[in-house]
DNA sequence: TCTGGGGTCCTAGGACCC
DNA sequence: TCTGGGGTCCTAGGACCC
């Protein structure tokens, strides 16, 4: 069944949203990451009244903080997400740095989405700055189609039985046009409710229109269908596929494999000998622009979880105070986002991250759904005591699993006494 | 100059049950 | 009293995504 599915992704969401706030930023290299400490200051000429703002830069920036989004000026410097600040600093120190706002972000996630919906119902949640789209019913139709043999005659009349596979695959040049109208309305929409650009692809998946989003940033609009894609798809590198990530692309690398044409030509069971009979068909499939993946309108929270990587690391002996009073403050903090939701869950997971970044994990499931932060605390201070501490911790993490609506809970807390705090990292 | 915080999904072994 | 074979749950780690 052809399908029309649409990938709208917002232009470098952070720093546009940052960008409406000060609009005096246009143009200017900003990057926006770390803690709360970097607000702009804020002063009152006395002569005139107007406002001046003060905003900090990357220079002499000290801490653990990466970029979440850089303005596209930034990141032709270099500057991209996911970059340690101390990095980007050297990069480019006078950078203007201003602190994340995710309560302003989900405010302007909200608009456009609804900006969206009220043109095209079916969207796919992918987080605060992107959605799946399928445009299928809203385009329509095809027009009645003839039988494809039956389209053209030769001129001596002679009927061409020739199915003609690919071109009934496409959709129509009537429907391909009204796609592309849509497209461009939904831009308009977001453009509206929001102030801010988008980039749409529609292609015949999501696959596809994930990758095609990115051809024509920043407000972009692709269509691509699936003849394009050899000419279009292929030359890319196999990293701009959703799903292979740095340790897929280095391995693929080593094989002589970098682009997309390079992958679909590669033999379907050699990828499966390298990579496992699962994701080398995958492999394989995907580098021919296939996928089936419905575009999903509703999903559950499979868990809910806070960690935090401190300013330093800590030591479990000397810092037991301090890394006791974090502990308990991630517990307290995943119990109000659980009440806050409306779950409960089963599985207490703790996470632990050493000063050399190697990382485990401990995970307890007691025998009811709990969003009680005394029970979470108490079972996650069970799985610290299954870790090795004999290492400085740099991140720890708490998590609860195995979630089910917390009004389908059986009340089953309460009535256990309150022991004091155990006391742990001892 | 070491690398955030919130998630999902997959794999793989062992327990346990039928 | 030589060990089959599913199915499901639990646990740990890791890749990947936004």
């Amino acid at each position: 069944m052809m399908r029309l599915i649409a990938h709208l992704d917002m232009d470098a969401f952070y720093a546009s949203v940052e960008l409406l706030r000060y609009p005096e930023l246009r143009g200017r290299v900003v990057v926006i990451g770390g803690g709360r400490r970097h607000q702009p200051d804020e002063a009152i000429d006395p002569t005139n009244g107007r406002v001046t703002r003060t905003f900090h830069t990357l220079h002499g920036y000290t801490g653990r903080g990466v970029i979440t989004t850089a303005t596209y000026e930034a990141r032709a410097l270099g500057l991209h997400s996911a970059q340690g600040m101390m990095k980007a600093a050297v990069l480019a120190p006078d950078a203007i740095l201003l602190p994340v706002d995710f309560d302003a972000y989900r405010n302007y996630s909200r608009l456009f989405k609804a900006a969206v919906r009220e043109i095209a119902p079916t969207i796919e949640d992918r987080g605060i700055d992107e959605i799946y789209i399928d445009l299928t019913d809203v385009v329509g139709p095809e027009p009645p189609s003839r039988p494809p043999w039956a389209a053209e005659d030769g001129a001596n009349g002679v009927l061409d039985m020739t199915p003609k596979i690919a071109e009934a695959d496409e959709p129509s040049r009537e429907c391909w046009s009204r796609a592309r109208d849509l497209a461009g309305s939904l831009k308009d929409a977001v453009r509206a409710a929001t102030g801010l650009t988008c980039s749409i692809a529609v292609a015949p998946n999501k696959l596809l229109a994930k990758i095609a989003s990115e051809l024509d940033k920043p407000d972009g609009l692709t269509m691509l269908r699936a003849s394009d894609i050899p000419a279009r798809i292929w030359p890319l590198p196999a990293r701009k596929i959703n799903g292979i990530g740095p340790k897929a692309n280095v391995k693929l690398d080593g094989l002589g494999i970098r682009t997309i044409g390079e992958l679909a030509a590669a033999d379907p069971a050699w990828l499966s000998e390298h990579f496992g009979a699962n994701y080398g068909a995958w492999l394989h499939a995907v580098a021919h622009g296939r996928d089936e993946r419905e575009v999903v309108t509703h999903s559950e929270p499979k868990s809910i979880s806070r960690e935090l990587t401190f300013e330093r690391d800590l030591h479990a002996q000397r810092d037991r105070e301090e890394l006791s009073r974090i502990f308990t403050d991630l517990c307290t903090g995943v119990s109000e986002d659980l009440q806050r939701k409306g779950y409960a869950g089963r599985t207490i997971g703790l996470k632990l991250r050493y000063d050399n970044f190697s990382t485990v994990t401990r995970d307890q499931t007691i025998a009811w759904p709990t969003q009680d932060a005394y029970l979470i605390r108490r079972t996650a201070g069970g799985c610290l005591k299954r870790v090795a501490l004999d290492r400085r911790i740099r991140l720890l993490g708490v998590r609860v699993g195995g979630l089910v609506p917390s009004d389908s809970m059986v009340a089953a807390s309460g009535s256990e006494a309150r022991e004091p705090t155990p006391s742990l990292f001892d």
